[in-house]
DNA sequence: GAAAGCGAGTAGACAGCGTCTACGGGCATG
DNA sequence: CATGCCCGTAGACGCTGTCTACTCGCTTTC
């Protein structure tokens, strides 16, 4: 019913993501993901007049799919912000570890084409969840809520890369990400002290 | 004397570091490379069996020369361990922002042969010394040196990552990093109290 | 109802890339 | 003098992204 019906653009858009899934950033050519969607080598340029824009179409579906990951996840668990913090840094760290390629290309900020702003804009909401969420957990602050919260960011962000790079495990001699994520919490939001 | 007198291989890399640092990561070209080193395109071969070998060497320039500037850093500053990771973070920020292209590469793990190791190990020496002046800049961790060093690194290295990127200027509204430095030395070392 | 127009996809060309292979030319050692 | 042997050259191959000319089929218009 809906199977064929939809068009050559989100055709193209589904191709890519499941050969990016499938065998990584580097296989993501153009021509592939027209052979993938039964097309010849220069359908996709009515859609997307270059390469760099076919992939930036894929990247945001990698942050639509994060984003209602980080939304489902802050919004079925508890209140307390500490513990949907908790919640969102384990989604974006288990995103980085089963979506990996994704994960890799979304912040390949030389195939995307991220000067033209959209791609940008795309994360800012899931920012400010986390400045939400930050602010909450931690009022009495040295700096402003949104530095704060880009501090937590940063740190969430380098821990999934040098992670899935394997540096990580190499560097803290352990296998469990989740002491990182931990650290990074109690780090930048206090430790509990029970 | 010692000009022209340089191997080839030794040649090759010059030539790859300064079109590195010109012309960025994606115009570094196994024949560009050639070119400018004034040979033929086959020629890197004899010594590079693959462009990512080729690569990796280059990259192997700039974890010594950040190794190189973080160790100079640090024996020159004052003797508290705070001031030396201090010195240290602006070193790394520094490096990321004033050779932007030579980071990205550094941390491009698919163009860099990092399996074979020998390339992360590179990166080893660098971390203990974080790991020493954590353990003295933070005696009474909740977690091990290592891992408490572990997070620290993974703050920074988001920070210069998402920084070089243009998000955290935007997410954080400052176009200081400094102030990120702090929020992150803060958070890892315990706030300090006047 | 035929003609004109047009949107969508095809097909071939082009330059550039990394890799592979066959070749040449010094320069040493025998 | 002859024989290997490094070291670099040169061309081929298949792949890439981009550009351009084209064809086919459907819709719109007269």
């Amino acid at each position: 019913m809906d199977e064929e019906n939809i068009g050559l653009r989100e055709r193209l858009i589904g191709a890519g993501v499941e050969l990016l899934a499938a065998e990584g950033v580097q296989a993501l050519t153009l021509r592939e993901i027209a052979r993938r969607a039964g097309v010849s080598h220069g359908a996709p340029r009515r859609y997307f007049p270059t390469h760099l824009e076919l992939l930036s179409a894929i990247a945001r579906r990698g942050f639509a799919e994060l984003g209602d990951r980080v939304a489902a996840a802050v919004a079925d668990g508890p209140q307390d912000p500490r513990e949907r913090l908790t919640a969102l840094g384990r989604i974006y760290l288990e995103f980085a570890r089963t979506e990996r390629g994704m994960f890799e290309l979304m912040f390949r900020h030389d195939l995307l084409e991220s000067n033209r702003l959209g791609l940008r804009k795309t994360s800012l909401p899931l920012f400010e969840v986390l400045v939400d969420l930050v602010s909450r957990a931690r009022p009495r602050g040295g700096t402003g809520p949104a530095v704060a919260a880009a501090a937590l960011w940063a740190n969430l962000h380098g821990t999934a890369q040098l992670w899935s790079w394997g540096s990580l495990q190499l560097a803290a001699g352990t296998e469990d990400v989740e002491l990182l994520l931990r650290a990074a919490l109690d780090a930048h939001l206090g430790t509990v002290q029970p």
